[in-house]
DNA sequence: CTGTTAGCGCGTTCAA
DNA sequence: TTGAACGCGCTAACAG
């Protein structure tokens, strides 16, 4: 009783307290009904009576209530937070991604935690578990789940998650993709049709068991094969930038390979080489068709427009949202959720010229040193 | 009695249940020791003896033990979240920001809820509030605090909060920037210093208050001020985008006006205006020079490269984050955080021709629907 | 329609 | 160094 006594006495002091939020028990004393009546108020407020709902509202207005969340969540078990991991931001295709996922998200009061991996699948699964351990119910990763410590976590730990921008026949369940093999595929073909028969792919880093570049380069050989075309000594990897593109576009062309086409396994591996190929004055599509993968904003604005595969990230984010949503509220979520690519074909790709055109020029337009970043001052 | 029963019982069930999580009881029991212990083996370790502490430990891993940090929350009343709000992550450079600002707050284990508010001040305010209502316990802003209702909420509440890419000086709380005025006003000494005198100012949209835009423009007039050279007419306003940049050119231009020179809001304003310029047949810098302003990494593998302004958005990620985290840990932080831009002079700037050369070209090296972007199948 | 009561899981007293 | 007991703020039972 002594206790009871003291709890009030400490409660009613609180009230005068701005510094520390009010809670039910305030709005309660101060409306006169019991808290159970505030929080139906707030949450059934149709079993509540008019006058009593009013008197409540005022109550709640005058005292600036905020509902503690952490109480709901640890009175009802869920805490409306999803964790996200992306491979970074810095790439416009993940942006969109996680922004139409969060616009997802948001519509069903549910809130993103968003960490980036850097395409390190030991700091994805790090990222992951701590992400849950915050309260994260469920959680969206970009390529599957590959690291077994983080695979166990979710299985011991009953956290539903979803994989997104890749599909895989071995396993059907919370997948959110497209084919990449089969976007390159296409892509390849595309080329083929047009009459090449030199192509080489300007691959992502496929080392770090990043699955969609794996799969790109899949798609490749796979393309090559039916076509009876050469694919091994013609790929070359690098890093996903302009800068990555150069190397390898550098690369394959110090092989003594001369390629009449390119398909990349992004956009920014497409601009690279198109940089490449202007600073070593071959010029696109007539010496080498180039085709890029994600149709960045910039793709279409680029000289010339690049062709390029086209990326559902938009969707993507939202199926898999609503995905989440679905299997963190135990509602019916389907299997998988496959989007078609689309080639989009603009002006780096045209008819092959003939043998003799793409061997290297010697003549140049610009010196390269024209073409390098410098900053001064 | 019989409800503490109960309650025992489902406990004691609930050990076998592997779909819902263990709990410091489960831990206490299965290593014969009080839940006071277990909380204090994982918090404060020191204090307990070693032996039990291990005992812990191995109950901990043998139930897959995850602390609940909606109990500690409510009972800390700390969520360690913090709230992002940033008007788009599509833009390169806010996806940098919150790159940076997210891993720093994950050093010292606080972590992010991110939304955008797409440069809507009534939708920043909205997500905002609701961010809190989840529990953040700190709030990063975009641009200074302009909505009356947030300003209301956050000073009722108590919630601190960070003011980003802005300097104020009527307002010296809390804010992480650069001057942005003071920005273009170097763009157009550098320019005025070459010898331009007829400037033009591309700008962002200014109408929904976005003040950063806004204080760019500022910039600009005051610049033009003190070298004596027009302003009013010679500004274009238009979307951050690259169609934004063309059309924005474009209204210049129809104005009659001839600028040698542009400074623009944004790089990607900037990049539409290039293409514009490609397009007309303009030359830059021979007919026309341009300066943008962020330096995204597209800016130096433009052709030419771009000259522009270099804003410190990961600078500004880590200091914004640390500065909340001191608001939030009641620790001292210091009052303001001022960055200083750099212009980054590429290869779009450089003395103007002579006066007759600016005027429209009749002569265009290419069709124009060479450069619009087109799809097909 | 409303009030009473209990407990979600945790960290923190206070005693031992 | 450890344990017992309490309550953070909220909502779900149950009773009226």
């Amino acid at each position: 009783m002594t206790e009871h006594q003291r709890g009030r006495k400490r409660r009613s002091i609180k009230t005068n307290n701005a510094s520390s939020s009010a809670t039910v028990s305030d709005v309660a004393r101060l409306a006169h009904v019991s808290t159970a009546t505030v929080s139906r108020a707030l949450n059934t407020p149709d079993v509540v009576r008019l006058e009593v709902r009013e008197r409540i509202a005022a109550a709640v207005e005058k005292l600036g209530y905020i509902p503690n969340d952490s109480a709901r969540a640890l009175r009802q078990n869920q805490t409306r937070l999803i964790g996200v991991v992306v491979p970074t931001l810095s790439y416009a295709l993940y942006a969109d991604f996680f922004a139409s996922l969060q616009g997802t998200l948001a519509q069903d009061g549910y809130f993103a935690l968003l960490t980036t991996s850097d395409y390190d699948l030991h700091s994805e699964a790090e990222h992951a578990i701590k992400l849950i351990r915050q309260g994260a119910q469920g959680l969206v990763l970009v390529g599957r789940l590959r690291e077994k410590r983080l695979a166990n976590f979710l299985a011991a730990s009953g956290i539903p998650h979803v994989s997104t921008y890749v599909t895989d026949p071995t396993d059907n369940e919370n997948i959110i993709g497209f084919d990449n093999a089969r976007a390159i595929r296409e892509a390849v073909e595309h080329l083929v049709s047009l009459g090449h028969r030199r192509i080489a792919m300007l691959s992502g880093v496929t080392t770090k068991q990043n699955d969609r570049a794996i799969a790109r380069v899949n798609g490749f050989r796979i393309a090559t094969q039916i076509h009876q075309l050469p694919s091994e000594s013609w790929i070359a990897e690098a890093p996903y930038t302009i800068e990555g593109g150069r190397l390898a576009l550098r690369a394959i062309l110090a092989r003594g390979l001369e390629p009449t086409a390119l398909v990349c396994g992004s956009d920014m591996l497409a601009i690279g080489a198109l940089q490449e190929c202007k600073a070593r004055g071959i010029h696109v599509p007539r010496d080498i068709s180039i085709v890029g993968f994600d149709d960045l904003e910039i793709a279409a604005h680029l000289d010339p427009p690049l062709s390029t595969v086209e990326v559902p990230s938009v969707e993507m984010g939202k199926a898999a949202g609503e995905h989440i949503i679905a299997l963190c509220s135990r509602a019916p979520a389907p299997e998988k959720t496959i989007f078609e690519t689309r080639l989009v074909i603009r002006k780096t790709t045209a008819k092959p010229r003939s043998r003799e055109i793409i061997t290297q020029r010697a003549s140049r337009r610009r010196t390269p040193s024209d073409l390098l970043v410098f900053s001064s001052s």
